[in-house]
DNA sequence: ATTATTGCAAACGTTTTGCACTACC
DNA sequence: GGTAGTGCAAAACGTTTGCAATAAT
């Protein structure tokens, strides 16, 4: 299994917040650090729904409301700690920003499992689309569905046992 | 103002469904038909969601419901006459497929008015990502976001107009 | 005649909102 | 002390579901 992202990171994170707290005039509420915490506690590939991190936080030290999940999340997304996707037919998932290079995502057709991968050819991509349709392009979402070619994957044998 | 699709790709969209209906023992009712007209129907670069479709034909000569929109769109996806999006924070919004050649999106941040590329460099991404995590990938979903660089983009203009 | 499909309205799950209360500045 | 931000519950929104009525085979 993957690691959470290390303390350093985190403390990056939680300066980047600060600041863009005071720039904005907003305030330091406890609520916006957890979230944030939490988010940055999660293994590598691991995507988390709005709810889910709710729960998870009521189900730890903390006492936040559904509302003000969603408030601190939007808010984390803004400011660029946060990514946000939104993957065929799911529900809104998202992950910390600045733990890794930018990367896209495969999503596996059986298992659902998402797979990260990182292919430069994506920004020669966008330099000639922007190029050709006069845009300056701030972000992009590529994301890949397929059935998987391993034999006996073991996501789709741990979701077959558990059906 | 971009054009309709032409007749003759509708009369070929028809007979696809045609063919899907018989082999999977499925009745051809108005409604199916319906649904794939006016989505073939659309110039060449709308999409539309489904409520705007059901109100779209509520206010012509059909009298659909909305679950049987939604039965036939998801209907059509499956034989692959339609495609279906997720852009970013935004109901699904629906596309004939046959109409052009596969395409990916360009959303203005500024407009919201979505543009349509093709850049074969995307294959090329996608066969090697299949190769290096194990999968034979069958779709995928590549979305720019960006700021417009036209000097007076006349979406924009439209819409503040309108604001 | 049989039964898949429809239309409607109610139910669902996620997200947003309104408002009184709380805690940050 | 003033007000931004919170918690809660209700509302909103897109979508799905159950079921009786309808129409395709």
């Amino acid at each position: 299994m993957s690691e959470p992202v290390k303390k350093e990171v985190l403390i990056r994170a939680r300066k980047i917040l600060d600041e863009y707290l005071n720039d904005q005039n907003l305030r330091k509420t406890t609520e916006r650090y957890a979230v944030l915490d939490e988010l940055y506690k999660l293994p590598q590939d691991e995507h988390i729904d709005v709810e889910s991190l709710f729960l998870k936080m009521r189900n730890k030290e903390y006492t936040i409301s559904r509302a003000t999940v969603y408030n601190s999340i939007d808010l984390l997304v803004e400011c660029g700690l946060v990514v946000k996707h939104n993957f065929k037919d799911k529900n809104a998932l998202y992950e910390p920003a600045l733990t890794y290079e930018h990367h896209d995502h495969l999503v596996c057709n059986e298992c659902f499992k998402i797979k990260e991968f990182l292919d430069p050819a994506i920004e020669d991509i966008k330099a000639r689309v922007g190029e050709s349709l006069s845009s300056k392009i701030k972000l992009h979402s590529l994301v890949f569905y397929g059935d998987c070619t391993i034999s006996n994957c073991e996501n789709l044998q741990r979701k077959q046992a558990t059906s």
